[in-house]
RNA sequence: GGAGGAAUGGCAGAGUGGUCGAAUGCGGCAGUCUUGAAAACUGUUGAGGGUCACACCUCCGGGGGUUCGAAUCCCUCUUCCUCCGCCA
């Protein structure tokens, strides 16, 4: 959520900067100064009437005590008007505030400066690629099919069991899986994160925190009796670990890494580009998230970058980096690159990362500060990265590393899975 | 799941109807002393809104209520602790 103070002092830029998406924005920040300013007039006049009648009890108090009762019960008189009153004020400046908040939840995050112009992900700029693309045998397959010739992964079983979209892992898949989510891990633990495990369901105030509620409800599965959700991503319980904090300037960065399994709806989304490990309900993701000064946020961001980069050359998959234009950076992010691999079977390139600097989009909300070297308190940058998301690297490995008699393992692998060939 | 107790500032902990945004201790910050540091001493130290700056307003787990007035009384939710039951 953007903050007030800045829409209103900064109004032409966010403007401008907004229709980089390709949002007109400029009705909606009208009205948000409108209604910022009613709202300023409505506290300013519930403030005085709340201070008369603090006053006035003040006053009464005193007259009790000197025993003045007949005096103090004239007073009480008055209070009656000044409740009513405050009462009323108090109801219109909640719902102006409701409102306010409504309009702020719909307006994306402002983007930032580098981001490009564009309407669909075809405007994504490509800036860096990486790894040859292997020359496969005549009889190579997409990963789905080797899934089964090599009995590694069970579409079907998890169809019987749950449903679409719920893979069961089985023998060396399963243990090609464990030792990707290890590997990730330690990756990010030597490269300065702290390890932690995070809870797979979340109440309503996280979702809110990062920004999945209220609008992106329908994308996560909601547990009706508890009121909870079953996270889409680490980054949901991995952020709100630090939500209402004021930390000292000393405790930044905070960089923290988790495994977590993440469950999306992705409604209505089957078909032929869907297939197998492209797109699943559940998937496993090794998650890096860091609460950043804002001095230093891009510099993270950077650093988040070239981390994704060495893990995806010490396994020699081929790869590009998109920096994500307007149209196809999301909601709550300021810039965002995304790491596609190539999927040589496919021919196509498959999202296996995304990184994101969120600027104070997120900490706003979650109100999540620190206390800057005057002495002021100040919103903090949030960041978050998949490293990496496992069904697209796997179906990668999958379909890169295959040969005719059967699938290579990545060299880096070889001592987390135990064996060097499927 | 049942019975009881509790939730106060960064932490510990007092406060049971007005003078309480809140004693005290620890911690933090600044200063004195010191070559420097430690110790000691002195001062200072919650957040949000509002203002040029003051004033002023809100916040004692969340929400609602009683009262002229609530950290304090009532209702409700959440969380934690103790005991019992169940259990990987």
């Amino acid at each position: 959520m953007l903050q007030v103070a800045y829409i209103r002092e900064n109004k032409d830029d966010v403007i401008k900067r907004l229709s980089i998406r390709n949002i007109d924005a400029s009705q909606m920040i009208e009205d948000v100064i409108t209604l910022d300013e009613d709202r300023r007039k409505l506290q300013t006049q519930l403030d005085n009437t709340l201070a008369e009648s603090n006053a006035l009890s003040k006053e009464i108090g005193n007259l009790f005590k000197t025993g003045r009762a007949e005096e103090a019960n004239t007073l009480k008189a008055k209070t009656t008007q000044l409740k009513e009153d405050s009462k009323q004020l108090n109801e219109s400046l909640n719902a102006k505030a409701a409102e306010l908040d409504e309009l702020l939840y719909k307006i994306p995050n402002v983007p930032h400066e580098s981001v490009p112009f564009g309407t669909t992900e075809s405007d994504n700029e490509e800036i860096h690629r990486e790894g040859d693309v292997p020359k496969l045998h005549a009889n190579a397959l997409p990963h789905w099919e080797l899934a089964k010739k090599y009995d590694i992964i069970d579409f079907e079983l998890g169809n019987k069991i749950t449903g679409a979209g719920f893979p069961v892992y089985k023998g060396k898949g399963a243990r090609l899986q464990r030792a990707l989510i290890a590997y990730f891990l330690d990756k990010n633990i030597e490269a300065g994160y702290t390890e932690y495990q995070l809870p797979h369901l979340v109440n309503e105030a996280s979702g809110f925190g990062t920004g999945q509620l209220p609008d992106k409800e329908g994308q996560m599965y909601h547990i009706g009796a508890d009121n909870l959700y079953l996270i889409p991503t680490a980054e949901v319980p991995g952020t709100n670990l630090f939500r209402g904090d004021l930390l000292s300037e000393s405790e930044l960065p905070i960089s923290i890494t988790g495994y977590t399994p993440c469950f999306r709806r992705e409604a209505g989304s089957y078909g032929a580009h869907v297939r197998g490990l492209n797109r699943l309900h559940q998937f496993d993701k090794v998650e890096i998230i860091r609460v950043e000064h804002p001095e230093n946020s891009y510099n993270a961001f950077e650093g988040m970058i070239d981390h994704v980069k060495g893990i995806l050359e010490e396994l020699k998959l081929p790869y590009r980096i998109l920096k994500l234009c307007g149209g196809d950076v999301t909601f709550a992010s300021a810039l965002t690159y995304d790491f596609e691999v190539y999927s040589t079977a496919q021919e196509r390139w498959l999202e296996i990362s995304s990184v994101s600097n969120f600027e104070t989009f997120q900490a706003n909300r979650l109100k999540l500060r620190f206390k800057n070297s005057d002495g002021k308190t100040q919103l903090c940058h949030t960041l978050n990265g998949s490293s990496l998301a496992l069904p697209r690297v796997l179906a990668g490995i999958l379909e890169n590393y295959q040969t005719e008699d059967g699938i290579q393992i990545p060299e880096v692998l070889i001592p987390y899975t135990g064996f060097d060939k499927i």
